[in-house]
DNA sequence: CGCACAATTCAACACATGATGAAAAACGTC
DNA sequence: GACGTTTTTCATCATGTGTTGAATTGTGCG
């Protein structure tokens, strides 16, 4: 936490690197991108700025640096779409939140959706993650409208993690993996193949 | 939009503190609190940035200005829980659309959920909004469960609003407010009263 | 041991930002 | 028309930030 006094390399074999993008992460999840200021990173990892940029290169790198997640979407999402329509919803959310919800993985996400939803506007959301990344997926999901039921459950999945690990609404945050895929999970069904006004 | 070359009291009688504080309420809603600079400001309202202090006092100052929006929550949600809980999650939505699809208060909404989504990394939201302002109204239309019904409509509405406006994703930004009514009021109704898991 | 290399800190620069106080120009009033 | 007031700009300061290059200390290899 403290910042060392004494120059040169440390004795021991700390890994002090994987200590700073650690703290870059976190810093990045809770304050954004332009709220996360390299000195506050280092001195978290008890570390020297300029040391931050030794091993990261600039600001921005350190961002996509910390950006980095062991997760393929596609991947994940594959064997939802495979196993067809029937309880799709469910599936849907359970595979949402098993990603979410690893300890390893949210900070990362969390990371890259603050910056998205302030920092950039919203602009990548809108022009690739959603329209190429997720939709295509999605679409072998729907029954028909696609073009109106992806936005539909795209609304919902977006309102659970800006209450659930965003904001951290307290009962939102607090409920456990199950009762939300029981009580969300109809309505993702329902915009995937329900019944549209 | 250009800064003036020539000092002192402009002729005529332009209302520049309105044009500053639009200026303001527009940047902090594109950007939030931290991506908004004064000077940024200053030069969309083709102003010397001196002049946003002068009537302004402190950045904070401008914020809070930026964020008195001509509504009352209380007053907007009163006539949707006295109709009772027959058809309130089309009406409580419609009374949400009619707030937020205002452009003489959308921008001030804007910038509020940008700052509270990052700036202040959900703390006012957390604290104060939801259990404090919206729940309390919300309690008078849910049948029973309310610490998780309310939750469960913060999460769509909250969905809803990052969708529409926040990352103004294209084919949720553009649906008319009618098809919107009809195709999340539902979802909103069984939250509120259906049968929960 | 000696030496290349990696890890780490120090000192400093350039720049952007929020803020301040004084000066200039137009207005309103007597 | 003189004068106090309001509106507006200019010049400037202090601070925080990203970034850089040199200096220092430990590690590992021959």
């Amino acid at each position: 936490m403290t910042a060392r006094t004494s120059r040169g390399r440390r004795p021991g074999a700390p890994d002090t690197r994987a200590e700073v993008l650690a703290a870059a992460r976190a810093s990045f999840a809770e304050k954004g991108f332009r709220g996360t200021t390299i000195r506050a990173v280092a001195a978290a990892a008890g570390v020297d700025p300029a040391l931050v940029h030794h091993y990261f290169g600039s600001k921005d790198d350190l961002f996509v640096a910390a950006l980095e997640i062991p997760v393929d979407p596609r991947a994940v999402l594959a064997p939802v779409v495979a196993a067809g329509p029937d309880g799709a919803g469910e599936r849907l959310l359970r595979a949402f939140l098993g990603v979410w919800d690893d300890p390893a993985v949210q900070p990362g996400l969390l990371a890259m959706v603050r910056s998205l939803l302030v920092d950039d506007a919203g602009g990548r959301l809108r022009e690739a993650f959603v329209p190429v990344v997720v939709g295509p997926v999605l679409a072998g999901l729907v029954a028909d409208r696609a073009d109106v039921r992806i936005p539909l459950v795209a609304s919902q999945v977006l309102g659970l993690i800006v209450a659930r690990y965003v904001v951290a609404l307290p009962p939102m945050a607090q409920m456990p993996a199950d009762d939300v895929v029981a009580r969300i999970g109809p309505v993702l069904q329902h915009y995937l193949t329900g019944d549209l006004a």
